[in-house]
DNA sequence: CTTCTCTATTTTGTATACATATACAAAATT
DNA sequence: AATTTTGTATATGTATACAAAATAGAGAAG
């Protein structure tokens, strides 16, 4: 006979990880100056001790997502157009490879699966919902990294969760959504007809146009980044 | 008058850290089994307190050089060929694109830069002397990395350095050096005629052929990898 | 001889304490 | 009045302390 574990014991520096992952990924998307963080702050606030919030900034740390300076603690910096471009370079890659593997080795029933992310849309309606439609986009990549069954792809996608959460403030000023929702379903048609470099291509393309247009508003966006001031 | 500071003092997450990555690096090459990690042994070893240690070994975990199971201490993973195989998938994607940036933007006295890495070498020598040149070969491959321009893909390399280590375990028993001595150059010259798109196949397909090599000798390793028992 | 159970030991997880560097502000000096 | 100096507060960096879980080992039962 077996019984179920009463619970399964968190452990605070994995629960103060994925709390300060959220917290900071989202405020670090709508932010423009650098956020000092406080430990003992972070630590009041979560009802924990510095230990476990100290463990967990390391993580962040090597993450990217915080920077620190000797002595003067964690700060959370804004994400800077030029970074973010230099994230969709290499998000062209790795979801080039993703889309290859998934045409090489998906599953069978995955071509239906990657329609259902998109089955309460039409072109009118991921132009209608846009914040639906991104989380629907979001889904969407998520899935076909995933089931590209490279696992080393799923942990270097996670990692730069951040710029991912960064990106939908320049994102959203670009208003594609009715190109992104062809350039999906392209996509998927050649995974569908299992065309591994049909779909790299495509995936790479849906990555680059999306990076060309955020590049092509370049001087749109405030360049606040370049005024650091390090004392 | 001026007298002379003390020491600049160091920080001892950051030594440890770094002493850490290289100490285990190395042994991660030639591991076979688990080796678990005892964080009061690795404090004393380096005559500072649990605390630095617990910090670098943060930082070692999200890089993927150590796992931790919970209360039951990090433990040191060899490396599996099949993770080393999705490495070099990784791999071949973002060498491409750093020699696709490398071909586009790089500086003007890059060529000679990267033909100054082989300089010491023939086809002979690098059969000949296959420590030197794998030392060689890394060295082309982190210049052309630190030589793209993107920040990111630079900090994304240096992260995957004990897969990178790991790899020495199973390439030197491939023995391409001669191939790999002839596709090296070719790469260096779609770069000098800075023709981004040969540059980027030819470095895709360096990495792909390895990588092949590496696959279809398989069998030949140990499967050790797939005999994780966890209780 | 093997297997199980209970206890002792070890080791991790978290909290707290202390030392030192930075920051800020008030006082002193030019 | 402006600048430097110095005192104090605050936050970080590291060490230590303590509690809880896991491991190991001895002894008992089969």
């Amino acid at each position: 006979m077996s019984i179920s574990p009463i619970a399964a014991r968190p452990y605070l520096r994995d629960e103060v990880y994925t709390a300060l992952k959220v917290r900071l990924g989202v405020r670090a998307a709508g932010l423009t100056a650098p956020l000092r963080l406080r430990e003992e702050e972070l630590a009041a606030e979560l009802g924990v001790s510095r230990t476990p919030v100290r463990e967990a900034m390391r993580r962040l740390e090597q993450e990217g997502l915080i920077t620190f300076r000797p002595r003067r603690g964690a700060r959370l910096m804004p994400t800077s157009l030029p970074e973010y471009l230099e994230w969709l370079s290499i998000r062209e890659m790795l979801e080039g490879l993703a889309a290859r593997e998934v045409a090489l080795n998906g599953a069978a029933d995955i071509v239906p699966r990657l329609r259902a992310v998109f089955a309460d849309f039409d072109e009118a309606g991921a132009l209608a919902r846009p914040a639906e439609y991104a989380a629907a986009n979001t889904a969407f990549h998520a899935l076909m990294i995933k089931e590209s069954g490279n696992a080393l792809l799923g942990k270097t996608w996670d990692s730069f969760g951040h710029l991912k959460m960064a990106g939908l403030r320049f994102i959203e000023r670009l208003n594609r959504g009715s190109q992104s929702f062809h350039e999906h379903h392209d996509i998927i048609d050649a995974i569908a007809e299992r065309d591994p470099d049909r779909a790299e291509t495509l995936a790479r393309r849906h990555v680059r146009l999306l990076r060309d247009q955020a590049a092509a508003s370049l001087k749109e966006f405030d360049l606040h980044e370049k005024n650091e001031t390090t004392p």
